[in-house]
DNA sequence: TTACTATATCACCACATAGCGATAAAGCAA
DNA sequence: TTGCTTTATCGCTATGTGGTGATATAGTAA
C-alpha cells in the first residue's frame, strides 16, 4: 500500500471550519432527525408520510426537515400539494452506517466482557 | 465487486439506538470539542496544554473533555497532578476526516459554480 | 368564489447547555 | 503542617432549540 502524506490530518482547522463541521454534526445529533433520515434512506417520502412514520407532530417534522435542508443533507421537490423529501448528500448514509457499526461493535464487546456470550 | 445484501441498511432503527447515535453525533457538534479532538489527533496532551491551545477557559475545557469522555471518544490517565487526554476511539478521526473532505468538495464545487476558478 | 388539504412558519414554553467565576479535591514542595 | 499547582465540579446566567398549537401559504376541487 502506498504511504500517503499525512500532513493533511495533522493540520489545525480554522475556527470557521470548526463551526461548519460542528453544524453538520449537530444536524445529525437529534433522534427525530435521524429517524427521518433513516426513513428517507428507504425511499423518498412526503412530509405527511414522514409525520405518520415518525410519530412526531407536523410542525415539528417540518422544522426538523428545514434543519436537514439547511445542512444540505436532504432535498425537496414539490408535486402538487406535496413536498417530497429525499437524501441529497451521500455522506449521510456513510456517517450513520459507520456510527452504527461502531456502536454495534462496542455493545458486543461489552456483552462479551460481561460474560453474556458464555451461555449458562 | 461482490453484490452485498442490503437489508442491513434498510433496517429501521429503534428509538434507543437513535438516541445513542444522536448522542454520539452531539458530542461532535461543538466547535470547542472539535478543536480539542483536533489537538489530540496530533498527540496526547494535558488539560493545561489544551486550555492554552484552545483559547478557552479551564472550567469550560474540563467540561467539554468530560462530554468527550462520556461519549467514549477520549481517554485519560493521571500522571502526578496532570490529567493526560488522548483519542480513545478511532472513529473520531474517520468521521472528522470524512466530514472535512465532504465540505472541501462542496466549497470547491461552489467556487467553481461561481466562476472563481476561471481567472480574469 | 368557497372549502379542503398539505406544508411552512410563527409564537410560545420548557429544558438543555455553553461559558464563567468560585470553589473543591488531590498531588507536590517546602 | 502550609502553600502551590492542576484539574474537576458547583452555581449561575444567557442563549439555543425541541415540542406544540395556531396561523399563513399554496395548491386542488367543487
Amino acid at each position: 500500500m502506498k504511504k500517503k502524506k499525512n500532513n493533511e490530518e495533522n493540520k489545525e482547522l480554522s475556527p470557521l471550519a470548526l463551526d461548519l463541521i460542528a453544524s453538520r454534526f449537530r444536524a445529525l445529533s437529534e433522534p427525530v432527525r435521524l429517524r427521518l433520515l433513516n426513513l428517507l434512506m428507504q425511499s423518498e417520502k412526503t412530509v405527511g408520510q414522514l409525520v405518520e412514520a415518525s410519530e412526531s407532530g407536523q410542525a415539528n417534522v417540518s422544522k426538523h426537515l428545514a434543519v436537514l435542508r439547511n445542512a444540505g443533507m436532504v432535498g425537496v421537490r414539490k408535486e402538487g400539494l406535496n413536498s417530497i423529501y429525499f437524501i441529497a448528500d451521500p455522506i449521510v448514509k456513510e456517517l450513520c452506517h459507520m456510527m452504527c457499526s461502531r456502536l454495534k461493535e462496542e455493545m458486543e464487546s461489552k456483552a462479551k466482557a460481561m460474560g453474556f456470550d458464555a451461555g449458562i
